[in-house]
DNA sequence: ATTTTTCTACGAATTTCACGTAGGAACACC
DNA sequence: GGTGTTCCTACGTGAAATTCGTAGAAAAAT
């Protein structure tokens, strides 16, 4: 019987070891390179594993880029993430890069194993914890019905002219340094109000902060 | 000779495993207890342990908690973390809590040996990494010369003007939601601007921000 | 008991807001 | 070569908000 190749990449020794430790004795399975970041992974690996284990954080270029890199130059190598950042944007981005498992970091010897076997046999594998987590951003997702990129319903004026009320400037200055009437600076606002459906230039203010225009 | 006794404290099984891996060959360190949570070791933990091997980020009580419980009830323990966390936030509290060592969770085997040695002889031990960020943390305190709590040099009533404004109400409404007059309300702003050594009232709005009077 | 802080409030001048309206420029589309 | 759309510009007017300084009464601190 042909055994499992597996690569690790992550950047913590202790984790390589633990997980190394942890397979160390299956006969089915064998560890055919250790990495301590992606780019060691591309640039060092030489046979095609069967299988990376990965983890996401890690200096450099992330779990994830490298997740979107095999997905395009190596399709046939099945990734699982070996992650402790159970978030749904993780996972999702995983599951965008055609991640076959993720697992959370407390994950035991006998979950890893089977996540392991049955990504090989060429299906996925996400335990219930993820699974759960899954489900639930669908349901968000499918709530939330969209709402961002407000900003772009912006004309490059009106947000200039946003940054600058935000800032704290008068109408009056803001005329000024952008060379327009005080009226068309009113003009901008209210028809930013009008737009982004606000009620008041409070709210323009704190518009601009939740959409990174300004500094707070 | 006596062995060094230690206690391991971390959730994520994969992690204990590489510690204990690494640790299980020195002849001179034993591994008296393992638990996955503060709470676990709090309940379960016989004989005390000479060194605790203790990571911050746990569900439940996190590890500087339990370093807070450990330095009043078990002065005696030795507490070494072990942790993917090298804010000096968490660093400067752990050395608050008596913490005599601190690794990124990169460590080396030989590294992590050296520390518990060092420990164990009753002195402190941080590497390069941590002790740079320590010394810059360090600076960086002396440099600042405060500045927060401004918060307090609002009364309570100035408070409740600022939160309603920032939340977007006009004067008249903030005048009838407290039973004042507009022209109070006006006042408290004008204080409140002079007080806080601000200049605009979007200025108010943004420390009401920074200082979590309301969401953004 | 006395001082300090806090909360309340006014007047007048200036600034901003909320409506609606509108012309010229830039751009895409057919 | 039009035609329509969006963008940037700007005005009028009345209502609302802001900015100055000033100040009395209540509450808290000393």
């Amino acid at each position: 019987m042909e055994k499992i190749k597996i690569a690790l990449v992550d950047d913590h020794s202790i984790v390589r070891d633990g997980i190394r430790a942890l397979i160390t004795n299956e006969k089915d399975i064998d560890i055919c390179g250790e990495y301590g970041s992606a780019n060691e992974f591309l640039n060092k690996m030489n046979s095609t594993p069967d299988i990376v284990l990965l983890d996401i954080a890690m200096p450099g270029m992330s779990g994830l880029e490298l997740c979107e890199t095999l997905y395009d130059k190596y399709p046939e190598i099945k990734i699982i993430i070996l992650s402790m950042y159970t978030e749904d944007d993780f996972i999702n981005k995983a599951i965008k890069y055609g991640v076959k498992a993720y697992l959370p970091k407390n994950t035991s010897k006998k979950e890893l194993l089977k996540a392991i076997h049955t990504v090989f046999s060429g299906k996925d594998y996400f335990n219930e914890e993820i699974s759960a987590i899954m489900l639930s951003s669908y349901v968000k997702q499918i709530q939330k019905d969209e709402e961002p990129d407000k900003v772009n319903l912006l004309t490059k004026r009106e947000k200039e002219v946003l940054v600058l009320f935000a800032e704290g400037r008068s109408n009056q200055e803001i005329a000024n340094e952008l060379f327009i009437s005080i009226r068309t600076v009113e003009t901008h606002k209210t028809n930013m109000l009008g737009k982004l459906d606000l009620k008041s230039s409070i709210d323009l203010v704190k518009f601009a902060i939740k959409n990174n225009l300004i500094e707070l």
